[in-house]
DNA sequence: CATGAATGAGTATTCATTCAT
DNA sequence: CATGAATGAATACTCATTCAT
């Protein structure tokens, strides 16, 4: 693992526990085993390390909801949506934390599972022949970003009872 | 208005707004027109002074909390847990921001309106005859933590229509 | 003496023998005895110590540019212009310095006595009877400006013959 | 031309304007699309590379004075430093206000023109049976001095006027 | 000859907090 | 009750310089 690499894995990790601005570069360049004017050199500035931490978890999830948006069969897509967290593994989930408390923070205007998949998902309440397709997708929605900020912030959570019960609400177990 | 509701009230909004470790003392005494030393007078530490922060809001939201508890239709407190937002005053926005953005503090192991309602609603399911109580209590939970956490986050969200949706789905409406 | 004045005193000190971009905020604040922070507390900036310097600087020498700008004999207004050096006492060497090393800094577009004392000049000139004003003003202020440097970057420099030497070619003495 | 040369080039243009501790050797680099080690293998040190920027610059501007040393008539010589100015050209400028703002740095003990040209002058006002030949040189110097670092700091500062005057007065035109 | 990764010491500035008045 | 001077530790970030390739 090169040393760039070192410091994406460790400010990963203590972004995701102590918070963006609960973390000095300091911290991230002691744990990494780096100098911290190291960070500098190849992200430009702490906010850049972030940033480049987003887009890399966000290109990791990508093909998730990518494989998601190109299912032809309505029922799939909104169970495929609804086992997402299934697939998400442990160690991921640090980004996860993060991308849900960047949404909290200053000027941030969207947050949560919303941006990814609201569409795909309305149009998939279209072809299931649903009415006020907007406010269902926005309920499925809810309910999943709340599940998802329970398994994130709880320790062991597993969230496979939850799923299934959502599940079997949109009667598709 | 004293100075220490003065204090307490700015730095609610800077909390709120920017959050906690985004908010400097300076800041809040900036705002509140007071010295800095006077915070410290008042509250011993910034954190103290969240602390307070977060109890005044609690006590505030207590209430309503109360009268859900206290109510004995099972019906009525299922629905009166889904209507809850409704009544949240514009002006109480920033304590609910603190509240939910503060479950993502590291340590934290509850975020979110479980720890208020999960038993009261638990036990109006247990009465309402359903089996699963506990899952099916966190299942309206993390709806509503869901839409609370889009209410709080995007300006001038209106959650009437998804609180129709869900009391419809309970058939309460 | 207040350690707002020390700091004051250090920090002149300092930047005339090590330039402004020499000192390190550091250093002011050891020889100062006080504790860095409290140079932000009463100046905001380093920069901003550097303008209240300059500031105290002009304050101190407006009484002299006065007194000779309210001179109403012209061949007195150059006999002081000239005579002006002597009466800069050593304690202020630090203050000249900086304002000459100032004038060096990017985008300094003036430098030297010119902005302070041109006009009056000028106009002395005239009354004298003499054309060429501007260009024999910047003469004398060239030689002035030239003195002066000697005078504050070489060690007990003592500049009265040469000031004598320039009323003789004034006729002024 | 060369990387190495490049980089004297580029360097000399920021020293010049931002100073030798105002310009970092990452915008050397930058400015002359070279690495930043490089700047260390030809030269050592930030410090070398100043030291060479002095050197060759000297080295030009040698020529000049060596033309006014070998100068057999010593009405040529005062004529010949005076109209010194008029033969610097545009692109040497930089040099030469690094040359100044050098004799500001800490521990100088010469400034400006007297260290190349004193002995040469007082020569030469010996031998037009001038008695107090070391204040006549002087009062030259700074004169020149004076006018340099004005043409050196005011953009498009034309001295032509002022050397035509200094002539006058030295009844050499 | 030339690069770019890497460093450790240093930079100005901000922080929460204390305390004499 | 309230201020404002003062602090020491921490902050993100920059510096000149080294070195393996």
């Amino acid at each position: 693992m090169t040393k760039k690499e070192l410091i994406l894995k460790k400010s990963l990790q203590l972004f995701s526990n102590k918070g963006f601005k609960g973390t000095s570069t300091r911290s991230i360049a002691d744990l990494a085993e780096v100098s911290e004017g190291l960070i500098f050199k190849h992200f430009k500035s702490k906010n850049g390390l972030l940033s480049e931490l987003l887009k890399i978890g966000a290109s990791k999830s990508n093909p998730e909801i990518q494989k998601i948006k190109s299912c032809e069969n309505p029922k799939d897509v909104i169970s495929l949506c609804i086992k997402l967290f299934l697939n998400i593994k442990k160690e991921d989930y640090p980004y996860w934390r993060l991308y849900y408390a960047n949404g909290f923070e200053e000027n941030s205007q969207t947050i949560g599972l919303e941006p990814l998949l609201k569409k795909t998902i309305m149009a998939a309440f279209k072809k299931l022949g649903h009415v006020k397709t907007e406010l269902e997708a926005e309920l499925l929605l809810n309910s999943l970003d709340g599940l998802m900020i329970k398994m994130l912030t709880i320790n062991d959570y597993n969230p496979e009872a939850q799923v299934n019960l959502i599940l079997k609400k949109y009667r598709l177990s």
